[in-house]
DNA sequence: ACATTTGTTAACCATTTGGTTAAACCATCT
DNA sequence: AGATGGTTTAACCAAATGGTTAACAAATGT
């Protein structure tokens, strides 16, 4: 495609600059002056690297996705016990958003804004499938080891209670009256507390 | 009183087209002119009787609160037992998500964008608060009918598993490979579910 | 009946925004 | 040195956007 000189990589500045105004501002709220600014370099390189505004905003989607699904995987595809992946899932995902905390909103908020985008990210195969964590939940259920409950039920439970408290973090904060740093202790406490609440109810005692 | 101009009320039918576009697009991606080509009027009309796109938004903001907030009052704010509150509020807070989809995710995402709004509306008391809720927590475990939880942990939970599944949707749906029929039928199923899964982590057998 | 207030409209305005252009810059090759 | 080709910049542009204005229409009070 291009050149090989240069230390200063535009192409990745530019990047990084408009990860951080798009996961902040989301796709409409973003401009791309303030992007140009964050990066420190003239408008006419947004367009010159990347064309358009949605172009640009698709690079960072893709980059931010492809962060968040191996996190994923880890509860769809790993070969340890239910109990386990919800443990280690639970534990290593709230580690992973209180280090990037945009990330999880950003992208349920532009999947919400455009929920056909969602069939481009399945054809490009960045999405992890419930396929095998379906077919462990239903032998374990059927063997008595955890109580009757669909895999796709208790996915969306696991994945909420990861993930909502982050994403609703403003409107929780109103409730229980708590300032950032309780809440934040409220989150590192989760980090075990969601697994055992979550395995308090399904497993068979 | 009766008359052309009095049977439709105008203010009402702006606040009734700003609330859908506003819904839809969020206030930044939302445009006066469509709001108005929406309520049938002229774009003047809207700034006539609501001054300018922040007030209009700030209206359909605490309109869209104040319809959530009384759905949070009775896990809060009830008498009835703890298991009474769950099984009550996740069966009726579902339907009524189910009847006003774009409701949470407006909420959630405008208290993202400009999280000093909560402090606005704690001020003007819409804010149903957790007090109440932590109390009759905390006798219960102390009592030893339900097992140790943390009131603030065991709310937000209860908020994760009801709210997050409307929320995160479309991400959902991609992970799940379900399409819109066979997802609210998984919304139907959770009327119950939720709070089956939320009592068998807490109670104590 | 007429004057005053209230409601409504089309045209207009200033600013912002994504995007373009033409010229300049700079590293490399011959 | 001069030509070459990717890189960068300032200036520019057309469209869109929130908001305003002035004139007009419909009610209402006296």
């Amino acid at each position: 495609m291009k050149s090989k000189k240069k230390d200063t990589n535009t192409e990745a500045l530019i990047l990084k600059a408009a990860k951080h105004i798009f996961q902040q501002k989301g796709m409409v709220g973003a401009r791309m002056q303030e992007i140009a600014d964050e990066a420190g370099i003239n408008k006419a390189m947004l367009h010159y690297y990347y064309r358009s505004k949605q172009l640009l905003f698709e690079a960072v989607f893709k980059k931010a996705f492809s962060m968040l699904a191996p996190q994923l995987n880890e509860i769809l595809n790993d070969d340890t016990s239910i109990c386990e992946k919800i443990k280690k899932f639970t534990n290593n995902y709230i580690s992973f958003v209180i280090k990037y905390p945009y990330l999880p909103n950003f992208i349920i908020q532009e999947l919400n804004r455009n929920p056909e985008f969602v069939k481009k990210i399945i054809a490009e195969k960045l999405f992890p499938n419930i396929e095998k964590f379906r077919k462990q939940v239903d032998t374990k259920v059927a063997e008595g080891v955890i109580r009757a409950i669909k895999a796709e039920q208790l996915f969306i439970n696991i994945m909420a209670l990861n993930i909502f408290p982050f994403i609703g973090a403003p409107l929780l904060k109103g409730f229980i009256n708590s300032d950032d740093k309780t809440y934040k202790k409220l989150m590192e406490d989760r980090k075990t507390e969601v697994a055992d609440f979550i395995i308090n109810s399904i497993k068979i005692k």
